[in-house]
DNA sequence: GCGCAACCTTGATATTTATCAAGCCTTGGA
DNA sequence: TCCAAGGCTTGATAAATATCAAGGTTGCGC
């Protein structure tokens, strides 16, 4: 794998201040690979062997216990998954799978250590992606923790719909069964919560969702930029 | 502050690996305090001026939202807090409070920034620290994806009875109403929660827990390594 | 075109969790 | 010593959420 082959993998936050050099020594031993919908790349429990990078189609990040299933998160193309893992040399805390045909780069785990051993500058661009991934968490965590299950839900689509540039109707970016798990909740009670915000005007209609009275949403919702902004 | 004068944290993961220069540098412009019981150190959405380190007594990170509010981690000397919102110069996500007379250390965010930049062994040394919270909030919320409230209370009673030597019994680390906070329920039903417990060989007294039937509680208690362990 | 499978919805019901209102200790201060 | 406050428990009740069992729709392969 030559670094001119996926110029959008060297764009990424995490790895364009890394030198050339060592950009192109990481990636020497990582390969490319297309996999088909629904296979399962990682299992939790099992030693972290590689980065994965999503250059196109979709992965599902999701955790197991007691027969019980949730999703954790949904990775889309350009972004990185199991990094932790990765720099502790542990074992993967979720498991991945593909959920649509993708293309997957794998980056040897030893090679991404010895990269951030060896360039500060990557060693620097990691602690704020880190940094980041733990942030998200964290408020993920608050909204479980402080919010009811149709709050969740109403502000996951007042941010659903912000990106998608606040146009009064947004696109479920995956189906409900996995909205339904991200939120905490069965796929019952999701329709129940769609049912609960129709006062507050929002209309189902498929994987789209049209919010006519977003006044009335938000302030149902209660958004709070520290637990809802991706940024902040 | 000179770097002889706490020893303790010279000696944290963090820090060991630094060079003297750089933690003397570092440490040049922090100071210690000793602040009363109950009181406020940092409130969520406040911009990230410091880096903590608790040297005695306990400090407990909270969130709050909507008026409701959640414990979301108690730190015991030594350990350090709201490392991730200092390298990013962000805001805040939780806020602090003491729950005792409490001595800190703080740290000028921008010495820890600048430390980073300039020390590449203490780069490294963020970089185990940052991916262990991420990985300890991960378990956090698998744990309440995954598990019922009378789960989450069983495997916290192994987990203490495990950290003090397994002897059969435990002390709870704090009052029951911030162990139900953390644990995300009321203090009602922690107490209800302990009564299912007790065929299951829990018996309370106070804040002392006698663990009688050790299989039984773990049978139920299902411990799973991917959320319970600390070190994984 | 038909039938199957996956997904979503709905209703009935059960379980879990929260809320409200006392009441009981313990503790610390006047 | 006694009072008051805080923390914990208990019971009654309400609300939130899950489970179970159909049933409807859609899309796809044959």
């Amino acid at each position: 794998m030559r670094p001119s082959d996926l110029p959008e993998v060297r764009d990424l936050r995490l790895f364009s201040t890394m030198s050339d050099a060592n950009f192109a020594s990481m990636m020497q031993a990582a390969y490319l690979q297309t996999f088909p919908n629904q296979l399962d790349l990682i299992t939790e429990g099992d030693p972290a062997d590689f980065l994965y990078v999503v250059i196109e189609g979709c992965v599902e990040l999701y955790a197991q216990s007691n027969g019980r299933s949730a999703t954790m998160g949904i990775v889309r193309p350009v972004g990185t998954f199991i990094l932790a893992a990765v720099l502790k040399d542990a074992v993967y805390l979720m498991s991945a799978r593909t959920c649509d045909k993708s293309k997957i780069l794998l980056i040897p785990a030893e090679n991404v250590r010895s990269a951030f051993e060896n360039d500060a500058a990557f060693a620097r661009a990691i602690i704020v992606e880190l940094a980041s991934c733990y942030r998200g968490v964290v408020k993920e965590h608050k909204g479980l923790k402080l919010r009811s299950a149709v709050e969740r839900l109403a502000n996951r689509l007042l941010r659903y719909h912000d990106d998608q540039g606040a146009k009064g109707q947004l696109e479920l970016p995956h189906d409900k069964r996995r909205l339904a798990s991200m939120l905490a909740m069965t796929p019952e009670n999701l329709s129940r919560a769609f049912k609960t915000l129709k006062p507050y005007g929002v209309e189902v209609d498929g994987g789209t969702i049209h919010l006519k009275d977003i006044p009335a949403l938000t302030k149902l919702a209660k958004p709070n930029p520290l637990i809802d902004d991706r940024a902040t």
